[in-house]
DNA sequence: CTGAAAGCGCTTACAG
DNA sequence: CTGAAAGCGCTTACAG
């Protein structure tokens, strides 16, 4: 029927010896060169559109310089908080004419030999890692780099966007103490990510203190287990966050945990936000349901998603040089029906 | 400090020179052909890891033939569906050392000309088309497509795997049926895709009539708004599910639309289950939590994923050819806390 | 087990 | 505005 059929791609030479030109002049067409006459122009339009053919990607990566692709590091798919960072990256680079490939670490892990083998291996022109970083990544540091999300491990030469934890840990503490609570808790889950886990316990402990409060010890829960872990001892949910000097409030790390928690709490007879408030952090979109109502401190991804495209534009045109830059974005509290005062009954005054 | 330092990157022929051996064995080292002296080998290696060299995916896929990458075609990133059947996917492929390239619609649309362009462009092999699929992907027909989760537009050539929709309309139905219900409402909203929901709607509608009653009009809602249209006219929430003359339980066609409508309708002062029972579809991660509760017929989307990707593998080894295989899978019921009986006060007798 | 050579499908100066 | 030529970094037969 077509060319395809004789079981070959077509290919430019194809696209220019039906419409009588040079191979050059195809590529230019397809480049949107301005300098092709209007009527070779539709010529190769037209062949383009009779044999189908479409580019090759690989041989247009391989003879230019540039893929106009920034690759996105995240973790998994599953997690709210890197589609909707994913999402703001998506929006602010499609205009500019980027495309984004993303590697996932937790589904991806087999196929290649590292976690930026993939990426580096697409010659893409930059980076953003949205995981937390480790050592292995430093090998990319000759393409521009930002990190998304996370202060912790800085890498050599990569720009970093993060959101203000301290602060977030603050607000959210802020918020309790605001309510009336004075015995509140943090407690992190399996997923805790050193960085912003330990940032935001920085920022509640520091709150804590201004107030004349001195913080307990981190609990630690494995999400959907009926026993949480203060300090080293495992204890049920039931005895550890209610009875007279149990915490009357508690702030989560992360949302995903948070609204684990009060899954749990309310499977073990512990009302949320009656007997316990409890305050997440990130505002993932369920949290807002009405059903959820979880208070939370929200993080702006698309103005964390912008800048960290403007840094790696930055770099990319030459605009900046140098040393690496850090970026704190502000993060805000959104006061919801998983917080209330604490009972006075508990308080058994 | 090394060859990339002078701004280079370290190609081929530099791990070639620098292990003292030819361009071809080093590519045979990195294919992990046993045709290689260990000591041959080990000295490529080293010279890998010195200079720090990566190979270009696009050398690669120009000069070879396979690129073992499998294109996956997904409305957006944001929705649980694709991402659950992504996921599926991805642990499918990834032991058999196939990587996967996502092409998400909503977001990449202005980067690529059609949709499967930019899948195409990068030679995949094989290509699952995760949404809806239309006129325009019907060019993709000389690599193997499977369409999964729809079944309404048929592309030549290509595959298809879906849950029985029809079926997961029937026992949606029958349930509520079995807890007392007669007047059970279907519910479309904006994202319905015309597959999945004309099959879903065609089960309801069946299942109504073999226990001897009319389906009503089907109803249409805009998700967050407080009216809902009935056939053409736009009703209060209020109107159209409480009253008299009003469904007792409504189906409605996803999982989003059914936590969605269950929060308006609260808002709208209709208490779920006690004033109307709501039933989904998908089963999203959240209906399962204890505060949505949400009742939905769960598909097997793992297991979706598994055929998608044994019959796109059959055709790739040309283990399969010819005419193109329509699989469906069961689907199945979960009661949970959104459906109960209906409340008799409603019946006013 | 190893090397020299051709070629994958493009882009990019370089001439005209 | 257009064409001929070189080359991007690999893989793959083909010899040895």
């Amino acid at each position: 029927m077509n060319v395809e059929d004789a079981g070959r791609r077509p290919t430019i030479y194809d696209v220019a010896a039906a419409a009588g030109v040079s191979k050059s002049l195809v590529s230019l067409v397809l480049q949107g060169s301005p300098r092709v006459s209007p009527a070779r122009r539709a010529a190769v339009e037209q062949a383009i559109a009779e044999l189908r053919y479409r580019p090759s990607r690989a041989a247009a990566t391989l003879a230019g310089s540039r893929t106009r692709t920034i690759g996105v590091l995240i973790e998994d798919y599953r997690n709210l908080w890197f589609v909707e960072l994913l999402t703001g990256l998506q929006l602010e680079l499609a205009p500019l004419g980027y495309r984004v490939a993303v590697e996932e670490l937790t589904l991806n892990a087999s196929v290649d030999a590292s976690p930026v083998d993939g990426l580096l291996a697409l010659r893409v022109e930059g980076i953003v890692i949205a995981t937390e970083p480790t050592e292995e990544m430093a090998s990319v540091a000759n393409i521009p780099v930002v990190i998304a999300g996370s202060r912790e491990l800085v890498l050599p030469g990569a720009d970093v966007v993060a959101n203000d934890d301290h602060l977030g840990g603050r607000l959210a503490t802020e918020h309790l103490l605001d309510l009336g609570h004075r015995r509140i808790g943090y407690v992190r889950t399996a997923t805790a990510e050193a960085g912003g886990d330990r940032a935001r316990h920085a920022g509640y402990a520091s709150e804590l203190r201004s107030a004349g409060i001195e913080p307990s010890t981190p609990m630690w829960w494995e999400p959907g287990s009926g026993t949480i872990r203060v300090g080293r001892r495992p204890m049920p949910l039931r005895d550890a966050l209610s009875g007279p000097a149990a915490p009357t409030a508690v702030f989560v790390w992360n949302d995903h945990g948070a609204i684990g928690l009060i899954e749990a709490c309310e499977a073990s007879g512990i009302s949320v936000p009656r007997d316990l408030s409890v305050v997440g952090f990130d505002n993932i979109a369920v949290a807002a349901l009405n059903r959820i109502s979880l208070t939370t401190v929200a993080q702006p991804l698309d103005f964390q998603a912008e800048k960290a495209v403007a840094m790696l534009l930055d770099r990319l045109n030459g605009a900046v040089t140098g040393k690496p830059r850090h970026l704190s974005v502000p993060v805000e509290l959104r006061a919801r029906g998983s917080t209330g005062p604490p009972r006075r009954a508990r308080a058994r005054a």
